[in-house]
DNA sequence: TACATAGTGTTATATTATAACAATCTAAAT
DNA sequence: ATTTAGATTGTTATAATATAACACTATGTA
């Protein structure tokens, strides 16, 4: 399984993008970004993408695949980029990755009915969150 | 965790698509899906996609969130819509729905560390496919 | 019948993402 | 310092995916 370390260095565009992500405390599609990153020089959709493209590649930021969208890691022992697992409430759309150790486990041991392995995977989980349960 | 029954009387939208579906040896995309009905006088997107969704949520197609594309469900034991997963080739495509007992089971119970339990997810492995290993 | 619900057909438009190409930056190797 | 290779950038245009809004039609059921 390939480690991916994060002490990448990251360009002018993949910084600025990559703090506005982390700064969200929701997941941020696209053309968001691009509107909140317009004033910081980056106009074009293309300079958006590239720069997920990146981040994703190294890990930096998740994509949620069911909501178009990018979250960054937070998720300290998440080393490897390519084996996600998040929560996603239907209601209020919170979005929270899950670091569970031993789901990781059994999904990077996991073995198919023809007896192959996947070490890379992205799952997401579908409720409601604590806060939309008690509504 | 809700049954969903398979019985459903498809329209005659619902049923031109499905069976295009049903028939792909592979993935299909919206827009692809378009192209092969139009001859049977199915003519924009949406007449598509609401045939779509509605076949998604009585689970007689999934929908690949990776690649947004849609396959029929061929798993017999599949009567949720909503506990789904699968794995796919990263060279070839080839998609492929996992029906493992143990998984489903595994998911279905996995708590968060709140003790909140999720019935509903979307699992997809990457990997190569058996013929691609070879390769 | 009449009422509710779901599905249809249609036009227009919104949203998400990539192609292609020239220019620039950066690091490492002469 | 110069060259070279690779990644990144800026830009315009366009492709691919998906939904809004509205009038109309079918179908089942009270």
């Amino acid at each position: 399984m390939k480690i991916m370390h994060k002490e990448h260095i990251l360009t002018k565009n993949q910084q600025i993008i990559f703090d506005l992500i982390d700064k969200s405390p929701e997941p941020m599609k696209a053309y968001s970004i691009l509107f909140n990153v317009q004033k910081k020089g980056i106009k074009a959709p293309l300079q958006v993408y590239r720069a997920l493209d990146k981040l994703v590649e190294i890990g930096k930021i998740h994509k949620i695949e069911s909501r178009n969208a990018f979250i960054a890691c937070h998720n300290s022992s998440c080393q490897v980029a390519n084996a996600t697992a998040f929560s996603i409430c239907e209601i209020c759309e919170k979005v929270t990755e899950i670091s569970s150790v031993g789901l990781s486990k059994y999904l990077a041991n996991f073995k198919d009915k023809d007896g192959m392995k996947y070490s890379k995977y992205n799952l997401e989980f579908f409720g409601l969150c604590k806060k939309c349960t008690l509504k």
